[in-house]
DNA sequence: GCCAGTATGAGGGCAGTACCACATTTTCTG
DNA sequence: CAGAAAATGTGGTACTGCCCTCATACTGGC
């Protein structure tokens, strides 16, 4: 339990409690946070009261403290408390944080244009576990292959949907599979329609920053009758190592903003149809 | 989101609101905690006062709902609300929450015996989660071949553990892969150890409650040098569907008590090497 | 239709939490 | 060391949630 025994206490002693719970000195801010990110990893949920006896601080220390890990994304906050982001939420939490509300309504947007009895290919990254909750949320009687594990976590709480996982080597850091084994997996399924995010769109095609994750979602899209990329606006022509694909293997293009210059002459170009999912149109 | 739409109202009509945070008519308790699960699915947390207004019912009857969910395991309660619990940890905390003692002895026996360099294989379940924590925290340089979802997270909290997952199809109440592609990606490795739990084990040998779960079971025995069965002594003399396999094809039993009676010698007559796990012995 | 059991809502008392403003302490930096 | 900046504590108020009890409404037999 990363301990703070290296710091030097005012009485020249080093302080290591028995319990991690009990703390007679004052820590540092950045060990304190620690301190409850440790607790965190022991209990799905904390209350800030037991947090500021535990760590000899008040309470609205901790919530500060508190205040600080949500924005980074480290924790998610409660009503007096927090609580532990799941599975590997936590992992993409600095992405996860923002354009929240373009990449719901993009992730609405493909929800709402799947049928029941669909199969579908679902890659990783942050946008496509958005996609994942609103298919788990509203979604029924569709099969979705994925190597995300978040996306997996969130899918498995629909009970009518029937999630294939594939094999592969866990990206710690990302909390999904890539390699040799994951393309074989996907190689072996068609579907009707693959989803799959990028780290960047531009004219060119779609870019991921992984060159092994896009060689995932090149498989996926190449297996699919129908591809879909889904990239809010901050995507636009960034560019990244690995070429997933190109725009003529992409049917729709899913975001929050009208495309504009290269980009949007590339699009047309390549026959991609591009829906342009408003945040204000999220009860579609 | 499985709808409630067949429900009958009072006015007669499908009730099938556009948005699923806004209802006008009361609905059953059962379709009522759906939504909450729903919702949870969705968003990390909850709080009961929001949740009382989306579903038109009083707080209190929030209050309860969540009482009763989080007596399920499926929610870990907050201040104020519920928070979504940790990837699959939820399905199997019935489990999880018995036994921790006997069954943290018994994966830091396990964890102690793994050297560096190993491949190992790692079944799904209560007690094989404990060893995946204990693998995470205090071994390093190993490889490990998995099919649960809460042990390859745990795993990959550890950077030099390599995580490979195998294919398959997810089972959401256990939060495990099982099925024919399963079995396959475990065909395709070999590995120095296989851990796997069991439902229940007598003198005939080992049992799971999941027929497909047994086989996965059956298949890691056969791929590796040797087998490793971890098992409480609450599992002593319980039969279940499933045959994984006999003694004679199982290395060691590691546990928490000495077994007696048939099943003694049962593991005698085979070979089985017993491993007593005292909870007291947890520095090993 | 009646009855028992269940589910739900309302109110009150109590405790816990959030938020704000300001004072104080600690830490950093020159 | 001094001044500035950051971190923390305090007190007060408004809000929120919890728990308990009791009344009411619904549900499923018989």
């Amino acid at each position: 339990m990363s301990s703070g025994a290296h710091l030097p206490t005012k009485d020249g002693s080093l302080q290591r409690s028995a319990s991690p719970m009990q703390e007679k000195d004052r820590l540092s801010k950045a060990v304190r946070q620690q301190r409850i990110m440790a607790q965190l990893a022991a209990a799905p949920t904390l209350r800030a009261t037991e947090l500021a006896v535990a760590l000899s601080v008040s309470g609205e220390t901790i919530r500060r403290d508190l205040l600080e890990l949500h924005e980074q994304g480290l924790i998610n906050r409660t009503y007096g408390g927090a609580s532990r982001p799941f599975a590997f939420e936590a992992a993409r939490s600095d992405r996860r944080r923002i354009m929240v509300a373009e990449r719901e309504a993009i992730a609405s947007a493909v929800s709402a244009r799947i049928l029941p009895k669909e199969v579908l290919m679902l890659g990783g990254g942050a946008t496509t576990y958005h996609v994942a909750r609103f298919l788990a949320a509203r979604n029924r009687d569709i099969t979705v292959i994925t190597h995300d594990f978040a996306s997996a976590s969130a899918l498995g709480t629909n009970p009518t949907i029937r999630v294939l996982f594939c094999a592969g080597r866990l990206h710690p850091g990302e909390g999904y599979l890539l390699g040799a084994q994951t393309i074989a997996s996907i190689n072996g399924y068609e579907a009707n329609r693959a989803i799959v995010g990028a780290t960047g769109i531009s004219a060119r095609g779609i870019y991921d920053a992984d060159e092994e994750a896009g060689a995932v979602y090149n498989a996926m899209i190449e297996r699919a009758a129908e591809a879909i990329v889904v990239a809010d606006h901050s995507k636009f022509d960034q560019l990244a190592v690995s070429v997933c694909a190109r725009w003529n293997e992409v049917d729709r293009l899913v975001t929050d903003k009208q495309p504009s210059g290269t980009l949007a002459a590339a699009l047309r170009k390549a026959g991609t149809d591009v829906i342009v999912a408003g945040v204000s149109e999220m009860s579609e």
